[in-house]
DNA sequence: GCATTATAACTGACCGGTCAGTCATTAACA
DNA sequence: TGTTAATGACTGACCGGTCAGTTATAATGC
């Protein structure tokens, strides 16, 4: 037998099984994924993949670990850094950051399993609540407050503000990836992004008739 | 009635059994739902399921072709009656009803199935696709004509506010059903229904500050 | 009315396939 | 030679779907 002489790094292993796990769960989906094809993925046996993780539901919860907060943490990021010069840019800048994560199956693969699965697994529910919805929440009060303070927002309320924010980013990734509506069928995220801050910022009813 | 033993209803069954699979693919989610408890819960056995149904799947498709729509006709209802008199308040009511319709559990339940099993279904997805999503942004694309005729609204993206309006009713489902916050963690349905509105219609930016 | 036959609703043991997780064994090093 | 990484055949549980058999009800004959 020719000796297939990738062995022997235990270090990496565990990131190389990460990897493949998502990508057997985002494209079986986790039920459906069989272990065996996440191992043979990454280039072992069935039997290797459990000298690193106890069992297939903790694939999934150190992949959500692993991923849950990374995009969080850059929305927080980029909301430190541009909120305080000018907190309409901000705003455009992360709905555009997010909606464009969205649209890309790499980087949504990770939110849109916690969706299909964290009504199976209550930890992960947990999990994902703090420490993405809970990030996010600090980094839009934050924002909005910012903009406030500086006069270019009215104080509308958070929550309100940040799922007139989120939802559609969300609907944008449930149209594409579960729905599988193509590119062309559906708005380019950056504009979608675009239509959507210009609407929340400027209203839908003419400025000419205010009520 | 004295016969407790109640058998023989061939007539009311299908329903029966698509409720009681409601029930448990509410509970347990459809992959671990077994046919067994279906039956069980609609008092009867296994195999008598099988004389109504094909499969599990099929049961699934059914259970969606029978609820969707159901809300979507509902929507578009509401603004063919609502629109040409006043757009404002027809666009208010349709969010208020979406949002209160997504937080209650038993409404929501089919939706949050196809959100979690369109995913490995195809024909499910394009079914709800073409039964629901289609005549919602009908609905909305007609509400918004109303408005931008009657000098109420600006004329903006369809798309976009279809998705400022869905994305968030979709938000509110995922937060309480699938991330399990109770109502004292989150806003009631209507006043968040009329928080977003608030903001959609009359934007982030102050009136008085127009750019 | 009552007995007999026919029919359709229903049952539940069973089959076949799948797959998470285990473990005796082997290969690769030090 | 001892240790560690890795293998893959195997086990046991699970469950969708089937079907031979059972029972309630209706139809028919007398």
């Amino acid at each position: 037998m020719p000796q297939t002489h990738r062995k022997r790094r235990p270090e990496a292993r565990p990131d190389e099984i990460l990897d493949a796990a998502l990508a057997v769960f985002t494209e079986q989906g986790f039920a459906q994924a069989r272990v065996e094809d996440i191992a043979k993925r990454a280039g072992l046996s069935k039997g290797a993949v459990y000298l690193y993780f106890p069992s297939k539901d903790a694939m999934l919860s150190a992949l959500v670990e692993q991923s849950a907060g990374k995009l969080a943490r850059a929305a927080e990021q980029l909301v430190a850094i541009g909120a305080p010069q000018d907190p309409e840019t901000a705003l455009r800048s992360l709905v555009k950051m997010l909606m464009t994560a969205m649209a890309d199956p790499d980087i949504s693969a990770a939110p849109r399993l916690v969706l299909t699965e964290a009504g199976r697994s209550p930890e992960i529910a947990a999990h994902y609540r703090s420490q993405v919805l809970d990030i996010a929440r600090r980094a839009m009060s934050a924002l909005l407050e910012a903009g406030v303070e500086a006069g270019r927002f009215r104080r509308v309320d958070t929550d309100a503000l940040m799922r007139l924010m989120g939802g559609p980013c969300m609907a944008h990734m449930v149209l594409t990836t579960i729905f599988d509506l193509q590119p062309q069928d559906i708005s380019d995220p950056a504009d979608m992004a675009g239509a959507i801050c210009d609407l929340v910022l400027y209203g839908l009813v003419p400025r000419e008739k205010a009520a």
